[in-house]
DNA sequence: GCGACAG
DNA sequence: ATCTTGTCGC
């Protein structure tokens, strides 16, 4: 039976090789969504990559990003010739209002591990984490923790790091830290945030 | 009422 | 998300 909820724990022994990364980007008036999705290879080389364009079908609010990202997302998932094995996701995971952002979404929908990789914070608390890559902090809202923030690389911003389904907090943190090179953002969502801009 | 607010 | 000028660093 179908039902939409995160399960907060990877599959047995989970040790992705396809990782995917989607980000999506809209034209300069917004009326038009563009998908960029990537899978890279166990050194993190880019092994394909596939793109989606369709208009926008619903605006941009706080705690909706879903309803305007999710559709074309999915398109450009779609076209993917090797089914990903774990999806790293430009926005928030659990680590939103209703505990269920972006990655919450997509993972559901494509019954996928997927992880949330945000560039900002949505909501929560957090103490700065260290000054060294890897170092990181619990997010906590209403005295849960929904997520993780990550000084992926040192001098850098942190990234917030939140499930999005089909895994644990802790594996999430490790894949994100290990598919960063050299960059604050982790090479899948960076090269498909790189695609996604070019397409326009 | 006021501030905060993924992309 | 997008728009901006300059600045710093590899």
């Amino acid at each position: 039976m179908f039902r939409h909820e995160v399960v907060e724990k990877a599959p047995e022994g989970f040790a992705p090789r396809r990782i995917v990364g989607v980000d999506v980007h809209f034209s300069r008036d917004g009326a038009t969504a563009f998908a960029a999705a990537v899978r890279l290879g166990g050194q993190l080389e880019l092994e394909e990559s596939v793109q989606a364009a369709e208009p926008a079908r619903f605006p941009y609010r706080t705690g909706f990003l879903s309803f305007r990202e999710v559709p074309v997302a999915l398109a450009a998932l779609a076209r993917l010739a090797e089914p990903p094995e774990l999806v790293l996701v430009d926005g928030q995971g659990l680590a939103h209002p209703r505990r269920f952002g972006f990655a919450c979404h997509l993972g559901v929908l494509l019954d996928l591990p997927t992880i949330g990789v945000a560039k900002s914070r949505l909501l929560g608390r957090f103490a700065e984490p260290g000054p060294a890559a890897g170092d990181w902090s619990p997010l906590e809202d209403k005295g849960e923790i929904v997520g993780a923030v990550l000084r992926s690389k040192a001098a850098c911003r942190p990234l917030f790091v939140s499930i999005g389904h089909k895994i644990d907090l802790a594996t999430a943190i490790t894949l994100v830290q290990a598919t960063v090179a050299r960059h604050r953002l982790p090479e899948p969502t960076r090269l498909a945030d790189h695609l996604s801009r070019a397409h326009t």
